[in-house]
DNA sequence: CTGAAAGCGCTAACAT
DNA sequence: ATGTTAGCGCTTTCAG
């Protein structure tokens, strides 16, 4: 019973007379808006569920002045973003606000991304771990309301949602001190977004405890290769250090295949700290110790402030209470919400033997 | 420099007394339409630029009567799904469709984010691995053209794109009889798209060698824990296996992780074959033997049937030669096209000892 | 090559 | 409560 031929599409018009109403009525019901007796909001319903009717996106947000759609950009490759995604679909869930998807991957870049969202007129836009340049960044901000996420931008342009990394990188490093390791090296994220902060809350807490001099950053990155590569440079030869914080737990996952298959026992030889709380941390047989970020909390902070901005636009001049141009004399007075990583201490992390 | 005060949106109107042309100028310059000489496009596109001109996508799409838009429905947590988003991105590229996505995720159904696509009005869908019913396909087949990948859909509805996962499945297992095993598990992935298939091949590389009564299919999934739990199903007690195909390479990796944990090497005590070619696999401290799927071709063709069975619309009775009504005496002639996998031998494979 | 004009499928005043 | 009527920003035909 395949229906070759596609029905030509329904629209409201067909939908009126079906009901026998105006197509303003049918307007009004699918807005939900005043102006219809619930007996013809039923008829209309009605109509329109025998015809299959389902508005049309396109002319609604034409239409109507505004998208409330906000756009989203994020990595294809990247396991974290894949969950605050899902946490922003979730947020936006009775804000009144869609969603709309840019991927970014290595063969699609951010900015195209970034461009074919805004074509669709998003009216702000929240970009996860961007790697775009902070000018780049200040451009789309030019066009729209920007939220970046996972990344601490120093732009008076954009809203930033992050994890306070140099805690979470601090609170790895200080939970291996505690447990009397004294040589700990961070294998980094080079220049991907958080990487700067986390180099910076390992040496903090180094040198809380007068370790400085021991600091040992080695090259990394953000996938399970990476840590493979480090673990070269960690373990061949006679090993210097007894414990390791990752960039994230990709990495310590390259990292702790690399310490096995080199003979050498996580915990046993190596103390080993990610960062994210990914799938494969949480297995049974891995069970690694690692920093969770809170995605639900910078999905909700990130929505939230996008909206606000949309909210108390500039034509709306007096807001109703929150002010969001708190301090220093910049307009707009951009905001940073730090939400705490939490450190899960599971089974790759014991004392020095 | 915050500007604060976003700037109306620029118009096509604006760019034309800017140019000091008219509007449908404008609108030819932009369409790449005939009808305007080198001299003009250029100042139509210098007076676009200054103004930081962008095409509104949804009037665009409105006024034209299609709108080349196919939609894409993932899963946010598919490895995979993600690879093939990304050469479904790659192959768009100058096909003159644009892609729209629709995510997926444990909190999203992917009937929603089908309906969502289709609101902006898709013109075609397609589906990654969907594990709606049949008869949901169908009903989304009934609005537009459906083309399902990396699944294997028995109706005349919807087309489908997918790699033969008997014959990988049995690539496989073949190898690991080859290696002399005959002993020989596979992990599942229970009700998942290509589940059955992979079982399928399994079967068959057992029975082609009369050794079906020693078949064991152990219940697995998609992701890590599931191969920890196969793990404990397989390796407590006396081990009775010596080698195990998974149903992908994260269900494998659970596997392996889990296999040593229990201090039986990989591939000494146990050999390990895995399924997608993911990140994982190829790192050089894991080496995981695995089948690949050809993703840029699957995501290929996926785009080729989407567009043929566009551009062949049914309101085009006499094509430009291709016939799609091949077989049957359905309407439509629904197609499936098979890619083959291709199966990588690296370092967790070995003759058993 | 240009300008006028109808229409895409809605929304949102504004009348009745 | 219900109908009328302009738009929204663009595409596309058609006569200049």
């Amino acid at each position: 019973m395949a229906q070759d031929a596609r029905a030509r599409t329904v629209t409201m018009l067909d939908v009126a007379r079906r009901a026998g109403v105006s197509r303003a009525l049918v307007s009004i019901v699918f807005r939900d808006a005043p102006g219809a007796s619930d007996a013809t909001r039923e008829r209309v319903r009605a109509a329109a569920a025998e015809l299959g009717y389902r508005p049309d996106q396109r002319a609604r947000l034409l239409g109507r002045h505004r998208t409330r759609t906000v756009g989203v950009v994020f990595g294809l490759h990247r396991e974290f973003h894949g969950q605050v995604v899902e946490d922003l679909y979730r947020a936006a869930e009775g804000s009144g606000y869609e969603l709309a998807l840019g991927a970014s991957a290595p063969s699609r870049g951010e900015a195209q991304a970034a461009r074919a969202l805004l074509d669709y007129r998003c009216e702000a836009l929240v970009l996860l771990g961007p790697t775009l340049s902070v000018a780049a960044l200040e451009d789309l901000a030019a066009a729209v309301p920007v939220v970046v996420v996972a990344r601490a931008v120093r732009s008076s342009a954009v809203d930033v949602v992050r994890t306070d990394d140099v805690a979470g990188a601090r609170m790895a490093t200080d939970h291996l001190l505690d447990l009397g390791h004294t040589a700990v090296a961070h294998v980094d994220g080079g220049r991907a977004p958080g990487a700067a902060e986390r180099r910076r809350g390992y040496r903090a807490a180094l040198a809380a405890r007068g370790l400085s001099a021991g600091a040992r950053v080695v090259p990394g990155g953000l996938d399970e290769a990476s840590g493979e590569v480090a673990a070269a440079a960690l373990l061949d030869g006679r090993p210097t250090v007894t414990a390791v914080t990752a960039f994230n737990d990709h990495c310590a996952t390259g990292l702790l295949f690399a310490a096995r298959a080199r003979g050498s026992s996580v915990p046993g030889h190596l103390s080993l700290v990610g960062y994210d709380d990914s799938a494969v941390a949480r297995l049974g047989s891995v069970q690694l110790t690692t920093v969770a970020q809170d995605s639900p909390a910078l999905a909700t902070a990130a929505l939230g402030l996008a909206l606000r901005r949309l909210e108390d636009g500039p034509s709306t001049p007096n807001g109703d209470g929150v002010r969001d141009r708190g301090r220093g004399g910049d307009s707009g007075g951009r905001r940073e919400v730090v939400v705490p990583p939490r450190l899960v201490v599971r089974g790759t992390t014991a004392p020095p033997r």
